[in-house]
DNA sequence: TTGTACGCGTTATCAT
DNA sequence: ATGATAACGCGTACAA
């Protein structure tokens, strides 16, 4: 027989056991064995006996099946890919993706996905620089994307093509791509209602002068929620939102007597990669000789830079990283099986934090 | 010509271009485009102008390589495995194995391999649990393997088929496990060496009453340092290793006296899981109204639990973690090639904290 | 120098 | 209820 000979070519064998030697062990076709493996979603009728002794072949010379030629031939490997654009290579692990990689690994777990880190496409880091990189997510079953430089080209043309993929923070850039976020703009209304709630009446909010979404729902939850909560800018007039090109140079302990001479008792920040208009308000703050919350009221809206963990806390509130995670995976399996995906945006846990409290009574 | 049908399959025809279509459009065999893809590593000659249009038209339909497909073909998927049995599953990083992933993605970045995490194995979240759960590493070229409680069985399987497997941690239970683990002896023997230094002469260890490999080597390297630097233990004559069934109930603040009237002013204590040992003795010495490093020193074999972080920072060393995951990658990826692995142990830092110093001039 | 033919391990259709 | 058989897209001896 044909059948027994091993494979022709020099090519190294591994010790890999295949389909077809369950099925000669187990005294049965291949094609039964596939069946009996592949959870016989066909329905077709299968003697209980063939089956046992086809999971027993399996079991004994510990079948697994290869995924890629499962996804060759079937579509699917049961592989959830994470695609992440980190600008440098995370040496410190909170500033990696791993947290939300916490809420992506129970969700995936629970669904019974393993992971594929694609962090292999690109020897040195910087992975968007590779032009193919992207295109070998295709690996997997679907993929998350993490980070705010992805390549629109390559990732228009995953998009186009149907493949799943979940970005992990929102995007309207391109319009058929998927979307996990927190929900920036009902946390920021939630802050300054807690700060409108302490007494305050005038707010300024200090951001990075970039126009990633997350940036910019945060303006908006700032601005909204400023005037849901019936709070002002500083009394000159002027716009309560400054976008800081160079935060050092622009926040300094002037800045924030003046602004404290227009009525503003609250200062607020956003939180970014390197977390500098938070350091640089802090610095100014310092500078100025005033404290929180003593003199004046901070607010983040987000988390600190773990190096000023020793800080007070601020007030503000927390991105649930592994929520986010984990909703980014629902909405990509949910994808994988032509679903409706779910509500896109996580809402943040308000923190209340110790660097805000009543206006000074002075003011 | 049948070349020209479309598959006759109504299964979803996934929009990317193949070989075949840049053949036609390239007016050559799908062979050829693969030579001149493929980079054409036999050094097959070749007319630069065929070379040339297979580009062109590869170039104008955008075609990129099915990595299933290719390695199915050349059986290696570029991917390495990551299989964890953490006890519980990490709400917490910390307590993960995040930290080794930082080491084992930059390896295995640098190496251009990709990185399977296989946490789908098991929903729910403790792994060994589920029977065929570690044969799913098979999927990837080899597989790195982390956690105490790999089950050996199916653990020998896969080491018996040649599969390749590096236990992150010391191994001596499968002799054809390879592994990388951190030098515990060595570093042990260093913060005894300092200790002495500082001019202790008296020691005791306190361990868990556990065999994990690590508790070993980590009792060896305090045994050893301790006679190598001419320490002794208690005066009494009693062993200078207490093996704390329950830490709590038997560490003591007597216990503290008891030891420092034998003599004893350095208190040694090896890092765990649930820090358990560490924090028994740091009550034991403020119940005893003792403080580090006046009254007497203190070392941890390992670092603190993260919730202790407050606390003065402990003098002893810390587990390389990141250094242990990439050394791990540079292993696996050595058995891949069949060369032979390197030296696995990795060197710890000897960290000075702030718990040790002279013992006090009173003994 | 290029094309033919086949195998990689799986799924899926269609006979039996 | 089970077994042939044909794809899936790519790599590669071997033939032309």
């Amino acid at each position: 027989m044909a059948e027994d000979n091993p494979p022709r070519t020099a090519k190294a064998r591994r010790g890999r056991p295949r389909q077809a030697e369950v099925a000669r062990l187990a005294g049965v076709s291949q094609t039964t064995v596939s069946l009996v493996l592949g959870g016989n979603k066909q329905g077709i009728a299968l003697h209980a006996e063939t089956r046992a002794r086809v999971l027993a072949a399996a079991r004994e010379l510990g079948y697994v099946p290869d995924p890629a030629a499962r996804r060759l031939a079937a579509s699917r490997n049961n592989l959830l890919g994470v695609f992440s654009f980190t600008a440098t290579f995370p040496t410190a692990v909170e500033h990696s993706y791993y947290p939300f990689l916490v809420g992506v690994e129970q969700e995936a777990a629970a669904q019974g996905f393993d992971l594929v880190l694609f962090t292999g496409s690109s020897p040195g880091g910087a992975q968007a620089d590779v032009p193919g990189a992207l295109e070998r997510v295709r690996l997997a079953d679907g993929c998350l994307l993490l980070g705010r430089h992805a390549p629109t080209a390559a990732l228009r043309r995953l998009v186009e093509d149907g493949y799943p993929v979940v970005h992990i923070g929102r995007r309207d850039d391109l319009s058929d791509l998927a979307w996990v976020g927190a929900d920036y703009v009902d946390a920021g209304v939630e802050v300054m209602r807690r700060l409108a709630a302490l007494g305050h009446r005038r707010a300024v909010l200090v951001r990075e002068d970039d126009d990633a979404t997350a940036s910019i729902d945060r303006e908006r939850g700032f601005r909204t929620g400023l005037t849901a909560a019936g709070l002002a800018g500083p009394s000159g007039g002027g716009d309560p939102v400054v976008r800081a090109v160079d935060p050092v140079a622009e926040i300094t302990p002037d800045w924030v007597r003046e602004r404290r001479e227009e009525g503003v008792t609250a200062f607020v920040a956003e939180e970014t990669d390197t977390g500098a208009v938070w350091r640089a308000l802090l610095a100014a703050v310092d500078g100025a000789g005033l404290s929180a919350p003593d003199d004046l009221s901070l607010a983040l809206l987000g988390s600190p830079p773990a190096d000023l963990a020793d800080r007070p806390e601020p007030t503000g509130f927390d991105i649930p990283r592994a929520a986010l995670g984990a909703a980014a995976v629902r909405v990509l399996t949910a994808l994988l099986v032509g679903a409706k995906a779910d509500e896109p945006l996580v809402a943040c846990a308000f923190r209340a934090g110790a660097t805000a409290g009543p206006p000074p009574a002075a003011l």
